[in-house]
DNA sequence: CTGGTCTCCTGATCGC
DNA sequence: TGCGATCAGGAGACCA
């Protein structure tokens, strides 16, 4: 399930494989995963014939950008992956949910890999301006968020803390698994109501998102059943979970067990006792 | 403005 | 061994 710390190690591998090369050919075998073709099943091209100039991530969102205005943007959604194929490589193929794949000048390829298809990858329309585009509807980036940028963005809200880290409108990159981790380091109850909490507690959860995400991108973020990055190689940040998937298990701070509830349609892991 | 529910989709897991 | 039920969830649509 990848989230922001998972699509950044997907972006670093990316870029290593991929900037400076041009793309040959490509094939759009699931045109229905796709938004903002010119017409259906078309032959509207993605990346063909650019040379691709950076990849680029906000939140959960990637972009590759290419030359001459050139852009494709991929969300992964659940269980997508962007696999990258070298020419020499052995590496095991899948057969079967690949959706998409590319051709590189080097003889690499390419392959967006997604079993459950909650992935898209959006063409932009004609015109836009560069990359910033697929991210015009994202709050900022939660890798960075600063504690007045956080206040202001919850400021006067009545939702629970948990369902406006989760809101991508609110805060980029944040989903379940650090929505989670990020309130038991802040020692803040997911049920509490944005508007109650005071400014040192805003700060706290600042620096306890940057700094749990950043350790995740450093872990090479979490294998939760599938996650694995471009080149295959999987995470280890769930030997870290202080609380999602512990529910019923002692608490790391306290001992106290760990509740688990359901908020904003998701399993839902805290600490009574810590976490106010 | 909210929260709740449903939808998309497949694979893993579990009880029988 | 197999089979149906359940769960996982990012995000948008929709309703109350």
């Amino acid at each position: 399930m990848p989230e922001l710390p998972e699509v950044e190690c997907v972006r670093r591998t990316l870029e290593r494989a991929i900037v400076g090369r041009r793309v040959l050919a490509e094939s759009l075998r699931r045109p229905d995963i796709c938004d903002g073709l010119a017409r259906p099943g078309g032959a509207s091209p993605l990346l063909r014939g650019a040379v691709v100039l950076a990849v680029l991530r906000h939140g959960k969102q990637l972009v590759i950008q290419g030359d001459a205005g050139r852009c494709l943007g991929v969300h992964l959604g659940m269980t997508g992956r962007l696999l990258v194929l070298p020419p020499a490589g052995d590496a095991p193929e899948p057969r079967t949910h690949v959706h998409a794949c590319w051709r590189l000048d080097d003889g690499t390829r390419l392959l967006f890999h997604d079993p459950r298809r909650f992935g898209r990858l959006t063409l932009p329309p004609p015109r836009a301006p560069g990359p910033a585009w697929f991210w015009r509807a994202l709050g900022p980036d939660a890798l960075t968020i600063t504690p007045a940028d956080l206040r202001a963005r919850l400021a006067g809200s009545r939702r629970a803390v948990k369902a406006a880290l989760l809101d991508q409108h609110v805060l980029a990159g944040v989903g379940n698994i650090y929505a989670d981790e990020a309130l038991f380091a802040a020692r803040l109850r997911p049920t509490r109501r944005c508007k109650t909490l005071r400014p040192a507690e805003v700060a706290r959860l600042a620096r306890a998102l940057r700094r749990v995400l950043a350790d995740a991108v450093r872990a090479g973020g979490s294998t939760v059943r599938t996650y694995a990055s471009s080149d295959g190689s999987r995470g280890t940040y769930q030997r870290r979970h202080r609380v999602y998937g512990r529910g019923g298990l002692p608490c790391v701070r306290c001992g106290s067990p760990l509740r688990r509830i359901h908020l904003a349609q998701r399993s839902t892991v805290f600490c009574p006792a810590c976490q106010r």
